[in-house]
DNA sequence: TGATCATATTGACAATGATCTATATGAAGT
DNA sequence: ACTTCATATAGATCATTGTCAATATGATCA
């Protein structure tokens, strides 16, 4: 996984209801209109939010019917955990290289 | 750690060069100049992007003469590391109670 | 004190994004 | 066929953001 794809699955993360739906998902799969239950946002937002975390493969989409089922894509869970486990801070002082 | 400030810390990630310079950190602190050097930006914009870091605790700046040293805040990263590996995916179906 | 260096701040601009209303699509039921 | 329902798309608006050039700040050194 590149930067450029931690940090757009990053950035997808990085608005409070698309952080939601991931944590609500992990509960197992949902659809829209549950989804839409929880949070404060009209339906087209919701939409336009479900996207946003398609487009970086965070969830994945199931039609049946009329419904949209959304649900947690777990290899490209598993490979974004992994980066971020792989940041832990290290207080090792290293001198200014700038004269 | 609230969503608002796990959305948050996203938020600061969402963007490419702020991940490479977290990524650096791992390696410990580092002073702005030899960051600059690892990156494809003029001196302000790193300096913008080292304080939308430190806007959500991410690293700890530590002023010695005229550097500025920057290094991870283990604190805030292990609470976010923890919330990250929380986020399990769950193949579970739950029926959609639209009716 | 005056020059130089590292970093921060300001101000501007173009691009992106979150949100809404209105509308389209497409499936299911009558 | 027509209506209803769930979701998607379009288009508009307002706020936010990444970037840079210019400048300020504040430390060090000659």
């Amino acid at each position: 996984m590149t930067i450029s794809e931690i940090s757009k699955i990053c950035k997808a993360l990085g608005e409070e209801n698309r952080v939601k739906i991931v944590k609500l998902l992990t509960g197992g799969e949902r659809c829209a209109c549950d989804l839409l239950k929880d949070l404060n946002i009209t339906q087209p937002t919701l939409s336009h939010h479900m996207k946003v975390l398609s487009e970086c493969d965070l969830i994945i989409t199931r039609r049946e019917g009329k419904w949209s089922y959304y649900s947690l894509d777990c290899e490209t869970l598993t490979e974004f955990r992994g980066f971020i486990a792989g940041l832990d801070c290290n207080k090792s002082r290293r001198r200014c290289s700038c004269r």
